[in-house]
DNA sequence: AACAGCACCAACCGCTATATT
DNA sequence: GAATATAGCGGTTGGTGCTGT
């Protein structure tokens, strides 16, 4: 049996919306709510599939929707998190807000992308002697200046995170700072910071974790280390327990098969850098990508 | 003025994850 | 647990407007 159809083909309108559909769909949607996208344009009188209407709703019609160009603090983010999460747009743009993540895919493939390749070549150009996009590994270990670099990356977004989060809800709640550094650590991007630290034997805990937990921690094998300077290898890192697991990097991908066992202990050390992380000079390379992300760009895109 | 090439962005398509029966 | 329905995500496409020749 296959996947039935998300609507009905015939008499279903396709291609750029009318205001006036705009408005059936806004007014439906405000007086009613969107139970089911499915029924729901039988239910407003739009000859749309549901999973149109859902569309035009989430990236077009919802409320605090922003539009207009993307301001360079956006756009430092958005970088940043793609360096952190990959092609992962609905999560990059939950965090920023206003933005969608069709924006922000928009907006990264037609200009941030382009820029990062561009500032790339523009660097090599400069240094074709020494490091370059297509550099592996180099006798002073550029890839461990990436590593630093990516890992002073996902810290200062994540402070900023944390930040966020304390800004948002200091006024309306009395949580303490491990509840929001719990919140933070439970999210999508706290879940990459322990895989990938897990990984590298970094001491990087939750605090209540103290057991495995074999459904959300191990279920998304998608995290992705760009780790652009090692290509093609494949090595066992054993965890800390004992147990290990295989990381395989190729072509700036790393990717965890299993990690079913949680983190042990507290890391005060670690919510301390959440919370205390300054970038400094050593972020700079944000506003000038390093060779290794643009080559990843560059291998992604191909 | 006409055309081609390009960039941008809204919308579609196909797939996966999750919920429901 | 299997089958099915639905929501959501990311990649891709197509229309439109701008720019250069």
């Amino acid at each position: 049996m296959g996947r039935a159809p998300c609507c009905d083909k015939d008499g279903v309108r396709k291609g750029a919306w009318t205001p006036e559909e705009d408005q059936v769909l806004a007014e439906y949607i405000n007086k009613n709510g969107y139970g089911s996208w499915r029924t729901l344009p039988k239910l407003a009188g739009l000859l749309r599939c549901g999973k149109s209407c859902r569309l035009r709703w989430i990236n077009y019609l919802r409320p605090n929707i922003k539009r207009g160009p993307f301001s360079t603090e956006e756009e430092n983010t958005i970088i940043q998190l793609h360096g952190m999460l990959g092609n992962r747009w609905a999560a990059i743009a939950s965090q920023v807000p206003g933005r969608t993540d069709n924006e922000i895919k928009n907006h990264w493939n037609t200009y941030l992308k382009k820029r990062l390749l561009h500032s790339c070549h523009s660097s090599v150009a400069r240094q074709a002697s020494t490091s370059s996009c297509l550099s592996i590994v180099k006798p002073e270990s550029p890839s461990n200046h990436h590593m630093v670099q990516w890992e002073s990356a996902r810290l200062e977004a994540e402070a900023r995170l944390s930040m966020e989060l304390l800004l948002i809800n200091s006024s309306s709640t009395r949580k303490t700072y491990s509840d929001y550094f719990l919140q933070l650590w439970y999210s999508e991007v706290g879940e990459s910071f322990r895989m990938i630290n897990g990984k590298g034997g970094v001491a990087c805990e939750s605090p209540i974790l103290q057991t495995c937990s074999s459904t959300k921690l191990g279920s998304d094998s998608d995290v992705r280390l760009q780790v652009n300077t090692i290509s093609a290898v494949s090595t066992d890192v054993t965890q800390g327990q004992g147990k290990s697991f295989k990381v395989k990097v190729e072509d700036g991908i790393a990717s965890s098969e299993s990690s079913s066992c949680g983190f042990l202990d507290t890391s005060d050390s670690a919510l301390k850098l959440l919370l205390d992380f300054h970038g400094g000079d050593e972020m700079e390379f944000l506003q000038a990508p390093t060779d290794s992300y643009a080559n990843s760009l560059d291998s992604n895109s191909n």
